[in-house]
DNA sequence: CCAAAAGTGTTCAGGGTACACCCATGC
DNA sequence: GCATGGGTGTACCCTGAACACTTTTGG
């Protein structure tokens, strides 16, 4: 922050750079002094289908990397913050309409802005999470089909177990070594991983998990939410018993019940919880050390 | 990202913005096409002394928001990535020199791109967490010594569970319930809320603690950077225990011990163990709800 | 000898794991 | 009736909380 003056001080430090810089005033500043940086947002979208994690991806028409597999995303616009460009481009690209839309999970990841990381200019890039329920048909409506969900087991991204060996020992994955080559466009395959460790633990502490599922969901389909995301079977009776223990994880839909696939006994209907924090955590089981 | 071109689509999806648009080649894209962002680093640098957490502030000299606290900080060169302008910031605030300052904690927080946040023109943070020792005397060694430590208790930053009150039930506070009221320049209340919980957080799950000790230290020294943080007493006897059995914590230091206060018995050295993720995490007590 | 800080031992309750068992539905 | 998925009960283990106690230093 604190644009022109530097901080306190009280000498200006505006970026030398390689700019368009004219005249730097002494107590004003110039727009145009900087060097451009194009800020932009970038989108791992994630869902929960067929038993495993899922993200939206775009396949390029255009160099660079044309023909790859890329991260939906956009450019922020002058009027709007990250957030709401984010919010935007989720809309644009799930299809679906923009109220719709906002009942998403939609959270800021981290920003990447290493200079060389676009090769035709300096682009920083504030990535965001999404979580999205397994929508009949997610894609783009109208003519922007070119969006596509792909399982995460067929990009090289990496476990955490196994990323963990390949770096060193109990590193909190802000490593590279999470995605095992270069399958995307840009740096997205290093953003994509990063996301979906986030993902992975914050199921753990948090309610996030209802975010894949429809408004109304059953225990099973919970269940499968968190094996999928995990990668690991849970006991169900457990499961059940903590998510139910746990305060406003979920709540039930009075009456309601539904079968799940044709077969089986009907099950009972929960919606979201309030909570956004959970007390006790729900953690994942064995995390290789401990047992189970 | 993916700038000029959208996304696969090819319909060149470059911002319409009331920018200096000049021609939009069809097949490239111009620089300066775009409104102008600046993109800066904001840095919470976090220390412990006299058994609170204190955070590093600048006094500013200028409008707007002249005689306020602010963060430090400073644009993004051209040629560096945000990380580097915040490690170098961070040098610069401490007065270390660059290979101390680079022994330092440094995490990327979360990007702030409010348009209104800077009254002056559009600039986007990236926010950093910095977590150092209580050095000796931590101010820029030379003419910057504007800046100055101030403990959180006296910035009108909330603790958690007063947050929570004011916001809904178990939120993870991403709200801005955590700043009382507007006490730092711009929207900096809101950043340091953030890099609080941030940090109150991650102790429990990470060996970040030692980030706050010189390099070697004992175990109460240790407790105490965790009850600093956390506002709670803790129990010596399992706090031991705990952290030698969490494998990758701490590390003895051979013969070494050391008094602490010139009174009673000389307790034994550790050094910061390699590990950042704990198995199983160290929790902090009570959090309204369960007990203890 | 006393105060202060470090370090050890022990008890006890709650929660997690594993697993056995019963219920309801479709074919 | 049998397969499939939903739901309940229970025994055991182990961790974490509480607290009593010993050790080593300086005054």
């Amino acid at each position: 922050m604190v644009p022109p003056e530097g901080h306190g001080g009280g000498e200006g430090k505006v970026p030398e750079g390689h700019a368009r810089a004219e005249a730097r005033l002494p107590d004003g500043y110039d727009k145009y002094a900087f060097e451009p940086f194009a800020v932009a947002v970038d989108l791992a979208v994630f869902t929960v289908r067929g038993g495993e994690m899922q993200a939206l991806l775009i396949r390029r028409g255009q160099e660079p990397y044309a023909g790859r597999w890329a991260l939906p995303g956009g450019f922020v616009r002058p009027d709007e913050s990250a957030e709401t460009a984010a919010r935007r481009e989720l809309a644009e690209e799930t299809g679906l309409s923009g109220t719709a839309a906002a009942g998403l999970h939609l959270e800021q990841l981290r920003t990447y802005s290493e200079p060389g990381r676009d090769p035709r200019m300096r682009v920083v890039s504030v990535a965001y999470t999404a979580l999205v329920p397994d929508l009949p048909e997610p894609r783009g409506g109208g003519d922007a089909a070119h969006a596509q969900w792909l399982p995460l087991s067929g990009l090289g991204i990496r476990a955490e177990h196994e990323a963990v060996q390949a770096g060193r020992e109990g590193a909190v994955v802000d490593d590279r070594a999470l995605s095992r080559g270069t399958v995307l466009a840009f740096d997205h395959d290093r953003i994509l991983a990063h996301a979906r460790e986030r993902v992975r633990a914050k199921l753990e502490y948090t309610g996030l998990a209802t975010s894949f599922c429809p408004p109304e969901f059953t225990l099973g389909e919970l269940q499968q939410v968190y094996e999928a995301v995990w990668g690991t079977p849970l006991d169900r009776p457990n499961f059940r018993r903590k998510v139910l223990a746990t305060p406003g994880l979920v709540e039930p839909v009075p009456g309601a019940a539904r079968l799940t696939k044709g077969r089986g006994k009907p099950a009972a209907l929960y919606r979201a919880g309030g909570a956004a924090a959970l007390h006790p955590p729900l953690l994942r089981p064995s995390r290789e050390g401990r047992p189970a």
